[in-house]
Parts: C-alpha cells; structure tokens; sequence
DNA sequence: ACCGTCATGTAATCGGTTACATGATTCT
DNA sequence: AGAATCATGTAACCGATTACATGACGGT
C-alpha cells in the first residue's frame, strides 16, 4: 500500500552512479531551484540573490540550502553543474532536460493541498493572549508589508513583469489587507 | 589500560540533574505543548487529539513530536511526568510553575515576527503555471474550509468558547474568504 | 481464538537552521 | 599593507517527517 517498494534486496547499500536513481520525493525548495534555473543557469550565491530580490517576499529559503538542494539535484541528474577552474571555482548549474520535465509536471500538477495560517500571533491569541497587546505591532507589521507590496506591484506591472509573479503579489496584497483588517478590530 | 574507559560515563559532559539547565530557544511546537497542557494535564495521545479537534485547523503537529516535546519538556523542569503503573504505562504530563512561566512570557510578548504565505499553489503560479488550471481545485479547497469554518463559529460561539479561540476562527473565515476571492477570480 | 483495525509509542531518516570558515574586496 | 567587511561555502546540530513496531479491542 505504501509508494516505493522499500522490500526489495537490501544487502548491498547501494550508491554510487548517479545516473538514474530511485527519485526521491523533491521538496518545494527542490522546485524552488529548479524554477529559479529554469529562467537562467547560475550559482548557488546568485539564486541566494534572485531569492532575495523576488520570491523571498512570500518564500524566503535559507542560503544554505541552495548549496545542499543543488548537489543533490545535481547527483540525482536534474541539474548539471559546471565548476569555473580558476579561484573560487564557483559551480555553474544549469537545469537538465530530466529536471524540466520534473519541474513541469510539478508546475502541471493542480491537487496541491491546502496551506495552513501558521501565524504564531494567532498561535498566541488561540493560547489566551491579549489581543489588544498583540493587535499593534501586528497591524504596524502587515501595514507596512501592505504598502511594500503595493509599492512593488506598481514597479513590476510597468517594467511587464510575468503575470504569475504579478498575480503572487496581488495575492501578498489581499491577504496583507485581510490581516490589516483583522487586527484593526482588535486595537 | 588508556586512561578513560572508552564507552560510558567519560570526562563527565556534564548533564544529568534535570533541574536548570541552559535553556534551549523553545520552538512553537514547545509552545503549542505547554499550552495546551496549561489548560489541563494530559498524555501525549490526548494531546494529539485536541490538536486535531482544535488547533489543526490552522496549525498542525506530527503526532510523534507531541512525544519528543513532552519528554524534551519534562527533562527541562517545565514539565512533570507521571507514568501510570500499569499496561502501557502511559505518561501523563503536566505543565510547572516554570513551565507556566515561560508560556506566559511568550504570550506577552508581542514583537513576533511577520508570517509568510508559504503557499504551494502560489509558488506554482510564480513559476509560470497556469493559473486557469490551478484555481478551480484551490477555489474548491478554499470554499470547503471557508465553509467549515463558519460552521464551527456559530458552535463554538454558542457554547461560549473562549475569545481567543473564536478570533483564531474569525482570522482562519478572513483569510478563507480572501483565498475564494483571489482564486475566483482566476478560474 | 483469530483477525483486522485502531490506539499508542519508538526509531531512523532527512531537510532546514545555525554556526563556523575561508576567499575576495574595499578603505585608510 | 593591514583591518574591516562582504562574498561564498561547508559542517554540525536539531527538530520534524516518515516508517516501523507493539498493545488493545471489537467483531465473527
């Protein structure tokens, strides 16, 4: 009943080529670099970057990880990875016709599950804070996402940014009012 | 013959007496224990259960960290552990006068940082998916949950639950309708 | 009494966070 | 040139997810 048949002859712990390897399940920061690759080839620092610039708005991902998540992928074959031979011998990576298809069928796939509000505020209100306490610094902090978004949508929809990437911060800027709405009655 | 005997008990890293330890920084998770106990003393079994009746709808918990937290907890003084004596000798915890302590000071302090959306059909949108082929699943989701949740509103309300609670739900119908409204207007 | 299912718990694995480390660059 | 700072990368740790394991119980 379980995915992957995990029963078949273990005695040897297997490892070693890379090509073609029984697929893990990829996380979204899997997809998250895939996606960013797909758009341009880079390093493990520039995708930091992109983050930083685009996404890190409603997604933020740990430096870190861009540097584990891109071997990884580079080992299982989604990615191919370039080294420059001189000086900090950066790597290169770039996504790979077999990462393409995975990213694709991801992107395909509609049936992704619901998001939950994971709001430590509301984590303290559910627990019996006082909202009035927590209700300013609340509202001071989606105000000011609020007016960032905004400010944003304006920049990107005149330089004719993507639509999806529009449409992700026009969802920012309903849920930012939501939330400047809640707290206000709060106050 | 070597000075130390190689295995157990060695230089003596130090450890043991439950009492004051350096504090870990508690997670949410430590939280969402402590607060739940602070209502009213429980195994981690039950505790599971009154996550998934309440506080699962906008913050889940993997049922076996409600046993590593709780033991975690119960070896840093702010919980007690009682194991009955018989059969499973289930372990019932409950929350200390430091426990209490500590909860308290998280729920007081109000400089919590900002949520993010960390939405997985938003994330797809940005990197180029269809958004007509998304939105009817996410508007279905939507939908059910706007509808739940006003459902347990009303029962909640007349049974005379706590404030606190009845935001938490008041905030999850915002964000619901929000969502239905977003993806709606992409279907 | 046995079987299937639910209740309850533990162990192994893996991704993510934090901390650390070293190569470049700028400034004085 | 040396110090300070920024760019870039790796390693250690820890919490969370997953998988596994066993006890209890209702039905036939």
């Amino acid at each position: 009943m379980d995915k992957d048949a995990a029963l078949d002859s273990p005695a040897v712990p297997p490892e070693q080529h890379a090509t073609k390897m029984a697929p893990r399940t990829l996380s979204p920061t899997s997809y998250i670099v895939l996606g960013l690759l797909d758009r341009e080839p880079g390093t493990p620092y520039e995708l930091k970057n992109r983050v930083a610039r685009g996404l890190g708005n409603f997604w933020t991902v740990q430096h870190a990880q861009l540097y584990t998540e891109t071997a990884r992928l580079a080992e299982e074959g989604l990615l191919t990875e370039r080294s420059e031979s001189e000086g900090r011998r950066r790597k290169t990576y770039s996504i790979t016709k077999t990462g393409q298809k995975a990213l694709a069928e991801w992107l395909a796939d509609s049936t992704t599950g619901r998001t939950e509000l994971r709001d430590l505020a509301l984590l303290k209100i559910f627990f019996g804070a006082d909202p009035a306490s927590i209700a300013p610094a609340q509202l001071e902090i989606h105000r000011a996402r609020l007016a960032h978004f905004e400010s944003i949508y304006e920049t990107l929809r005149d330089i004719g940014f993507p639509r999806g990437i529009l449409l992700t911060v026009e969802a920012g800027i309903g849920h930012a009012r939501e939330s400047v709405r809640f707290w206000s009655s709060l106050v």
